[in-house]
RNA sequence: GGCCCUAUAGCUCAAAGGUAGAGCAGCGGACUUUUAAUCCGUUGGUUGUAGGUUCGAGUCCUACUAGGGUCACCA
């Protein structure tokens, strides 16, 4: 055992060893729970509103002991189960004297109990257990950061807590053991995530898995984890997308599909941005990127009405609208709009790079053309979009999954979407000629083949999936992590993952 | 990867190069309706790691580790 007890473990320890000589199991198997708090609480309110000739409600309730306050032989406490808090009145008279002695010289915060007794109101007029038997469920031998809650004028003011970014997501368990807003974080993400399903099964669409470990990776720009399957003496790598697995099954005669699941990307990590990170990438068979784009306004807005009971949320500060119609505007004018800069009168990278450099606009040379537009977009644009706001027509030369604009040689039916400064999707009319898909993992190869770690993989079976015809079809990526940060006005990613990536830290 | 900031008791934080402290938690005591309970007393530290400067380092310098921020990277 590498464990070394803390001073504070040590005492917890003595405690758990008394208890042991007393006879009491510090970690019962048996349970009797015939309450949650919650129930407790609203079986008690119900009776009261009934009137008070009722019958007292005998409860057995448990949970972690959350605060103690002695006063000589009568005590309080709150224990709090996964459900909410209730206040435990515990008195000699009633509990007898060993249980009493026994819960103020070995039980500890945080311990987990099991309160037998009555429902009540305190003189003060706070709901209670009025507690006539108490008994260890689980010692908890290592103390939890203390947390201290005053109510003032109905707001909640907490004193004392667990602040330290690195160690709460170390120890999420602690976390949120003692964090309740931080496990209302985590209710919102499972409450949004449902919500996207609920919205896309009602609208035809057909949940799919597809496979996680792949041999050609592909369908964005990203560098992968490469792993070892050990008996195929192969190596795979951990999916960047779902986009080329999924448009197969468009041309499998699904009409519309979508999936949830994990991406892996082995890049920078930032507060946007973990190695894993949760996609939704939807795609319906006649439709194009218009349709795209009202069904991504449509789903945004449901998933805040789920979860939120309204379109409007407040991100950062800022109040954001998401009920549909989300504003519409070109990447060309939007980017003329935020700098003045119309790209399109520097048709060629050359161009458009000294049209930068002339700016004193820090920037690399030998890029594609629409690299340097993005630029533009990111370093201009992005910023500026607080409200939801669909950026259309990409350029061509980056965006090789996308049917080109008719008549525009430059630009692709693509659009992007932000909130609140932040990229939340992606989307196509989906390129469903194979002949110019070919052609465009060429001339992707060749633009990235320079500068590039990694050359980019041709997926010839997804060629071949094309050949056999794909209908027209548009489709839609969105990050499900920058969503619920959105839900719940976290302004990391990390805030909005139970376990975040974080560097192994040295081991004893 | 570059730059900036941070690391002190279980938790949250002080200590302006001169004996490492407070609140909460803990421990002992008082208190039979408290709620940040209160009151009296009290324990608690290899100041992230390793070096260096100095009579003397939590404090200054260097390197390292981890975290945060920012830039770069991210068809």
């Amino acid at each position: 055992m590498t464990w070394q007890p803390n001073k504070l473990e040590a005492k917890r320890l003595e405690k758990l060893q008394r208890l042991r000589e007393r006879g009491i199991d510090p970690f019962p198997s048996s349970v009797r729970r015939t309450h949650t708090i919650a129930q407790a609480v609203s079986a008690f309110l119900e009776q009261e509103a009934r009137g008070s000739a009722a019958q007292p409600i005998e409860v057995a309730v448990c949970g972690r002991l959350r605060s103690i306050r002695s006063s000589g032989k009568v005590s309080f406490a709150h224990v709090e189960d996964g459900t909410g808090k209730v206040q435990l009145f515990i008195r000699q008279d009633n509990v007898g004297e060993a249980t009493y002695e026994l819960f103020k010289r070995d039980l500890d915060l945080f311990d987990f109990v099991q309160a037998d007794g009555t429902m009540m109101r305190t003189r003060t007029g706070e709901i209670s257990v009025d507690v006539r038997a108490l008994r260890v469920l689980a010692k908890a031998l290592s103390p939890l950061p203390v947390v201290k809650e005053q109510e003032v004028d109905g707001k909640i003011i907490t004193y004392g807590g667990f602040t330290d970014v690195e160690e709460r997501y170390r120890q999420r368990y602690a976390d949120l053991a003692v964090n309740a807003e931080v496990r209302e974080v985590f209710r919102k993400r499972a409450q949004t995530i449902s919500a996207v399903r609920r919205f896309l099964d009602s609208e035809g669409f057909l949940e799919v898995e597809t496979p996680i470990l792949q041999t050609v990776y592909g369908g964005a720009a990203a560098r992968p984890f490469i792993t070892h399957h050990n008996q195929l003496k192969q190596d795979l790598y951990l999916r960047i997308s779902f986009e080329l697995y999924l448009k197969r099954l468009l041309v499998g005669m699904y009409d519309a599909v979508y999936e949830i699941g994990r991406d892996f990307r082995n890049e920078g990590v930032s507060f946007k941005h973990n190695p894993e990170f949760t996609m939704l990438e939807f795609y319906k068979a006649y439709i194009d990127y218009n349709g795209g784009m009202e069904l991504t306004e449509r789903l945004v807005a449901y998933v805040a009405q789920q979860v939120h009971g309204t379109t409007r949320v407040t991100y950062n500060g800022h109040l954001i609208e998401l009920a549909p119609p989300w504003r519409r505007i070109t990447l060309r004018e939007a980017i003329r709009e935020a700098c003045g800069i119309d790209y399109m009168a520097y048709p060629t990278a050359e161009a458009l790079h000294a049209a930068l450099v002339a700016r004193n606009i820090p920037t690399r040379p030998n890029l594609p053309w629409g690299k340097y537009v993005e630029q533009l977009m990111g370093d201009f644009v992005e910023p500026t979009l607080i409200q939801p706001t669909f950026v259309l027509d990409y350029p061509r030369d980056i965006s090789p999954f996308a049917k080109g604009v008719p008549g525009d040689p430059f630009h692709v039916q693509r659009f992007e979407f932000y909130i609140a400064g932040m990229e939340f999707g992606n989307a196509f009319t989906e390129l469903n000629d194979p002949l110019d898909q070919e052609q465009r993992f060429l001339e992707m190869a060749r633009l990235f083949r320079a500068g590039d770690d990694d050359e980019t993989p041709l997926d010839e079976d997804y060629l071949r999936a094309m050949r056999y015809g794909m209908p027209p079809s548009g489709g839609v990526g969105l990050g499900v992590d920058r969503l619920v940060m959105l839900m719940t006005d976290r302004h990391s990613i990390r805030e909005v993952l139970l376990y975040p990536h974080l560097r192994e830290r040295d081991r004893e």
